[in-house]
DNA sequence: GTACACTGCATTTTT
DNA sequence: TGCAGTGTAC
């Protein structure tokens, strides 16, 4: 097979790239760090290097490698290198972590002793088999939540922990969340699959403990290529080391103000470490910002100036001009909602060029509610919208059970979904036979047939839904995606049974379906046929990659979710103090700081303008409460803030932040005599009969009455 | 075995 | 406020 050869690589390019971009791309041989701003041609210098690397230097572009954060970052990283050498088809490997690990495993896997037909948990894979570890757990083990132990281990296993010391700090939790990792893992195995993070451990053990795979590895990648950096956690880390051990060219691009993963295992400390790690590393400092006016940045730094942990860079642009930064303070949620609806009519601004972010995904609800009302489309990014719902999820157990039998999870899910006369208990009785004989769920429905203590009813049903399964395996086989799903959905009668199970939304639930089959229809027509092949592609897929610039509709995002987006206007809403920052991020300075990192990522989208908004009560939990405006509004120069709104003037003068409730507000790090060390998540009611609830270390939380519960304040600490 | 109502519960961010 | 999980009536 001939390699598609770049056309010719274009100098004048180069030129257009500032002086510190084109060191960047020219001069950086062995390790490499680039600390770029937001908005300074991060992505830029990646595509740059990667094309003058194969038009300048004459590298083979199979041996470049460049690991992104997700799936859009990569899409479009590749499309720009493509793009950039005039080539077809791009033979560089770009792609995630995650998809760069199932790539490596799928070859690799025996290496490990496992079986490369493996499947990859999603989320809610993980949280059905946790919930039943967690009910099965010897009951004199302290209780914790699926989530909870989800979360620990995810943790522990990002930071490549292992799980015999990871003892935390709490002794008798630490044994629950340990028999929780056991035993999932046990049943992970028994699944034959592994979770998001099993990809990243597996790919470091793989390079770690098999000299001869990492060496064929090391000299495939000649050159690696890492994207937000900041956001990378141990095993990313490892896995970096571990490819470049043998060359160095470890070329990273990060920004460690706007590192915003750390609780899901992301390290800042690997940026701010680099040069410790790599001593004969570059650095590149990209501080010119080509994407924002000059008072949105001003106001950005500004924030984002307060915090400690950093390497330090201030962007400037060469823009001239530009609209200052605005404040609404409004009296709720609603008021809110109201008035970026209203803003955006007013100011006659095209919805494509509008985001309106927030810190939660709830927040959400009253912007699409106000936004229906005027008749704007907008289209929501992240939140449950397709992959998480129960029609999509049913057909994927469906399908994933016809490439893994000995997927049990998919078997509950689906076993009497249609109803088909398998009910809770019969399908009990199944669970006790699988635990018994040590066998798949689907083993023993299968064996099912010749029992004889079994009612003949539930025989038949158990028969034919093996049957069913049967055939469709057999179909699958010779068939495409998009017909095979089809057959499914007709022998089980599935679209019947939305209709008769949801008189309500029953219409909605169809075009689900109907989606789903025509993304099914794309992945055929895209030539990549087999359904296991399908199924691998999903299973990394999120909805946050689903965005598309060029529909003309606002678009609603969280924080997190916007990193990497960029938007002409955009709203930034629900600045108040237990929300941005939020209520569980305030005890301590590192969470604090990773608060006010968010805030920041979410003013740079802006590229003309930026709009911030707060209201004075918001509905929590359906009850108002007092909110106090953000510190981080606090932190922009009153001079470079416009107030606006009705009676902007006597706001204006409204403090930052209030103690109007006491000594005990929300994020007071207390005491209590029995529950022990927590933080006050809100309070309600006044004097007397002044409420809190607070969220104890343990997890738990509890309301109390401050009056009379044994609670007892604890200074936090002041920055 | 199924459908439905009620209760009680938690609500950060996601590859 | 909304959802999941449990309990109750068919």
């Amino acid at each position: 097979m001939s390699i598609p050869s770049p056309k010719s690589f274009d100098h004048l390019s180069l030129e257009y790239l500032n002086e510190a971009q084109r060191r960047a791309v020219t001069e950086s041989d062995g390790p490499a760090l680039v600390l770029a701003g937001a908005g300074t041609g991060k992505t830029r210098v990646i595509v740059e290097r990667l094309a003058w690397l194969v038009g300048e230097k004459g590298v083979d572009p199979r041996r470049l490698l460049a690991l992104t954060f997700t799936n859009r970052a990569a899409g479009e990283m590749r499309q720009r290198v493509a793009a950039r050498l005039q080539m077809e088809r791009l033979a560089c490997w770009v792609g995630t972590f995650h998809s760069f690990a199932l790539y490596v495993l799928r070859r690799e896997i025996e290496h490990l002793g496992r079986s490369a037909s493996f499947t990859v948990f999603d989320d809610a894979d993980q949280f059905a088999l946790m919930k039943r570890i967690v009910q099965d757990l010897p009951p004199n083990l302290p209780k914790v939540s699926p989530r909870e132990a989800l979360h620990w281990i995810s943790l522990q296993k990002q930071n490549l922990s292992d799980p015999a010391q990871s003892a935390a700090d709490d002794p008798e939790h630490a044994q629950t969340l340990q028999a929780a990792w056991t035993r999932y893992h046990t049943l992970l195995e028994g699944h034959n699959a592994v979770d998001f993070d099993d990809l990243l451990v597996l790919l470091v053990r793989l390079l770690a403990e098999h000299a001869d795979v990492r060496g064929r590895y090391q000299y495939r990648y000649q050159y690696v290529h890492i994207d937000e950096y900041q956001d990378t956690n141990r095993a990313q880390y490892m896995i970096a080391r571990w490819l470049t051990e043998s060359h160095g060219n470890l070329f990273v691009v990060g920004d460690e103000d706007q590192s915003i993963y750390s609780w899901r295992g992301a390290t800042i400390q690997n940026i701010l470490d680099f040069e410790r790690d790599f001593p004969k590393a570059r650095v590149f400092r990209l501080e010119q910002n080509y994407r924002s006016t000059a008072p949105v940045l001003a106001a950005a730094n500004a924030v984002v100036a307060h915090n400690q942990r950093r390497l330090g860079k201030t962007l400037w642009t060469a823009q001239e001009g530009g609209e200052s930064v605005r404040f609404y303070q409004a009296k709720d949620g609603e008021d809110e909602a109201r008035f970026v609806v209203e803003d955006i009519g007013k100011r006659d601004l095209a919805p494509r060029q509008v985001a309106v972010l927030f810190r939660t995904n709830g927040q959400a609800r009253l912007m699409e509610e106000a936004l229906r009302r005027k008749g704007l489309a907008y289209v929501v990014i992240g939140a449950v919208q397709f992959y998480g719902r129960k029609e999509v999820k049913d057909i994927l157990s469906y399908l994933r059970l016809l490439v893994n039998p000995a997927d049990d999870l998919s078997v509950r899910r689906i076993i009497n979904v249609p109803a088909r006369g398998i009910g809770a208990a019969t399908a009990e009785r199944f669970e006790e036979y699988t635990k018994q004989r040590n066998v798949s769920l689907f083993q023993v429905l299968r064996d099912v047939e010749t029992d004889e203590t079994l009612t003949p009813r539930s025989r038949t049903a158990v028969g034919a839904f093996v049957h069913l399964l049967d055939d469709l395996r057999l179909a699958a086989r010779s068939s495409q995606v998009a017909p095979l799903v089809e057959t499914l959905l007709a022998q089980t009668g599935y679209r019947a049974y939305v209709e008769h199970t949801d008189e309500r939304d029953y219409q909605t639930r169809l075009e689900i379906v109907d989606e789903f089959v025509s993304a099914c229809a794309q992945f055929d027509a895209q030539g990549k046929a087999g359904l296991d092949n399908f199924l691998q592609e999903l299973a990394l897929y999120s909805d946050v990659d689903a965005y598309d610039p060029d529909t003309p509709a606002v678009t609603l995002l969280t924080c997190h979710s916007a990193k990497g987006l960029e938007f002409d206007h955009v709203y930034l809403i629900g600045l108040e103090e237990g929300l941005l920052p939020h209520a569980g991020a305030r005890d301590s300075d590192e969470e604090l700081e990773e608060e006010r990192r968010l805030c920041y990522v979410a003013m740079t989208r802006a590229r003309k303008t930026l709009t911030l908004a707060a209201a004075q009560t918001r509905l929590i939990y359906g009850e108002p409460r007092e909110a106090a405006r953000s510190r981080f509004v606090g932190e922009i120069p009153p001079e470079q803030l416009v107030q606006v709104g009705q009676d902007a003037a006597r706001r204006t003068a409204a403090p930052v932040s209030r103690p109007a409730l006491g000594p005990l507000k929300m994020g007071t790090r207390v005491r209590h005599a029995a529950f022990g060390e927590g933080i006050v998540m809100f309070t309600a009611g006044t004097g007397a009969k002044l409420r809190a609830r607070i969220r104890f270390q343990t997890g738990r939380t509890r309301e109390f009455m401050v009056g009379k519960a044994p609670l007892e304040i604890l200074e936090g600490k002041k920055r």
